[in-house]
DNA sequence: TTGTAGGCGTTATCAT
DNA sequence: ATGATAACGCCTACAA
């Protein structure tokens, strides 16, 4: 099965046809009648004939392989990305393709050269930034794509991105029900004034601000280094300036977990003094925090697999679908972090307990 | 750029020459004189061209195209997995291949069908198990391949994999220097007869038990699912039955996290009352867990790119080299949770502290 | 050193 | 409904 090809000239010449007739039936390009098509089947299985995709893509001028860009090192644990990786491949092979992956800085230079080659039709692009160059020159350059995340500007993109809006809005209105008023965002915004950023962060916080204030919730936010350690020390900040605070959402896992830590630190209690969600993560993840968190879990395998298949049907249609921009929401898995507030008790963190 | 295919023959009418004579200097095939070599560059360069990995493949029959095979939900967090996809894919890239994903549940099938098809020259066969019917597959049907792991008969196999016996031989030594007698290992071995199941937990119980006797430790194991529930259970387990036990290593994130969190609830605190070792994980994590868990660090990017140079060894030179069986250790890096032990507290949780 | 020409295994057009 | 037969873009003996 390794050098001795069986081609399409021997299938012919066993089913007694010519190449063009088994080129039909193995396509469908053509009717053919039920005869021969058994004739060729047969001639098929007999020979063990597997069609050659790189003869294939040269003749059709369809590769049928797309590729999966993703920068490396933006994020620090991606408990989502083994998932991701999965179910995009998988998509991609129900759908008769092929995924290459790409692990890249996103240099003009970089994505010609990929793109050039002739062997990807079209990209699935994570880890998109709010104003993203890679996507200026896929769009200048006339090379398909799906984006998994989304620019500020997506008129006329495909794309699949988590539903920040609707996951902060149920994260929030969880807090609400519970009775919290005094709630904070820790996230990794470094630069609240930089909209061209990793977009997810910046997301989050917006969805953040304008939900607690028509929920009537007092709100605050503050971004921190992607570390734990970053996030012990925040719990410091936290009960220093903000011990009006009752509830906490989390949006990075490290921090959450350097948080919690923090909290145990300085005698205050997840969920009794404070309650802790952890948003955008998984559950794996929120399972390895002591207590165990509430956590608004990426959808990964949905997002790996519709932006395979917002990709495909650009590819295939040669145009965006208007159904091709989609948001869907993280599902909320409950934990042991959330509680009813008891007010005050974390500007005395030494009397409770 | 999208599919304006600038060609061979453009370039070469372009510069005055054959197709050949461009085909030579492009890949270095054929002397060139400098002169022409010089016409044929400045007209690649002018015109744009970007030689066609397809057309380049058919008729070399060299697609230069490997695959990444590993199985789905073996494991559940996979701390390492986004560095070791990302470090593969770039040393493919800089060797001058491209790298596919498949999932796939390795069914002879499945295989048959992806290495069947012509695009992939090779594998890089990941999560391999002590006896892998993958390999067996792989080899009878003559498909270069390359282990990222290994099996228990590695004659003449191109492999990368954890120096298990090294990792552990490093973690006992580090508890014996700090007086530990009494180690607990904490894995996910099911059944320790089954010996052709998920190679690493059986290697390192096994190198576990060997070296411990080495240094002359009492030592014992325990098998647990891979859920933070139940590391959690462990650790009352462990008070219960080895209260002697004074430095556990665990060979799971999350059993190590629900052990770490079932000890501080039963009042037994790390370091003071029981070391605490991860093995076999990332930095990442260990820095999720409190106190902060001296891990030993899955050297994944280093596996990634040996396990593909390995793969295009094979594939290049025709047969596995020598040096292409290579073991690579965990590197240790300090957390917070070992220390000296004060044999006994375990048995006395309540007065501890 | 350079050119000619026959593939590589399919697809797809144009006849029949 | 089937069959010849050009492409597809590049590689590589074989010639010159």
């Amino acid at each position: 099965m390794a050098n001795n090809a069986v081609t399409m000239r021997d299938v012919a010449r066993l089913a007694g046809v010519s190449v063009a007739t088994v080129s039909f039936v193995i396509n469908g390009s053509k009717p053919v009648s039920e005869e021969t098509r058994q004739r060729v089947e047969a001639a098929m299985a007999q020979a063990g004939y597997r069609r050659n995709v790189i003869a294939r893509a040269l003749a059709s001028r369809r590769t049928r392989v797309i590729g999966l860009l993703y920068p490396t090192g933006e994020r620090a644990v991606q408990g989502s990305a083994f998932q991701f990786f999965t179910s995009a491949a998988a998509q991609a092979q129900a759908q008769g393709y092929t995924l290459v992956v790409s692990p890249t800085v996103g240099s003009d230079a970089e994505l010609g050269e990929l793109t050039g080659a002739g062997l990807i039709e079209g990209l699935v692009v994570m880890e998109v930034w709010a104003q993203d160059p890679r996507v200026d020159f896929l769009r200048s350059n006339g090379v398909p794509f799906a984006l998994v995340g989304r620019t500020d500007d997506v008129s006329g993109l495909a794309y699949v991105d988590i539903d920040f809006d609707a996951t902060v809005a149920d994260a929030l209105a969880r807090l609400s029900a519970l009775g919290h008023r005094d709630v904070l965002l820790l996230d990794t915004v470094t630069d609240p004034d930089d909209h061209g950023g990793y977009a997810p962060p910046l997301r989050v916080r917006a969805a953040f601000e304008r939900t607690g204030q028509e929920l009537g919730m007092r709100t605050a936010a503050f971004g921190a280094a992607r570390t734990a350690d970053a996030g012990f020390a925040a719990a410091g900040r936290l009960v220093a300036q903000h011990g009006a605070v009752t509830a906490v959402l989390v949006h990075d896992e490290l921090l959450a977990a350097g948080f919690v830590a923090g909290l145990r630190a300085l005698g205050a209690h997840v969920p009794e003094d404070v309650s802790v969600g952890l948003i955008d993560s998984t559950v794996e993840i929120a399972s390895m925090i002591d207590p165990r968190l509430d956590v608004w879990a990426v959808p990964g395998e949905e997002l790996g697999r519709q932006g395979v298949s917002a990709l495909i049907d650009v590819l295939e249609r040669g145009s965006v679908a208007p159904s091709a921009q989609n948001l869907v929401a993280c599902r909320h898995v409950a934990g042991a972090s959330l509680a009813a507030p008891r007010a005050g008790m974390l500007s005395r963190p030494g009397e409770s307990h």
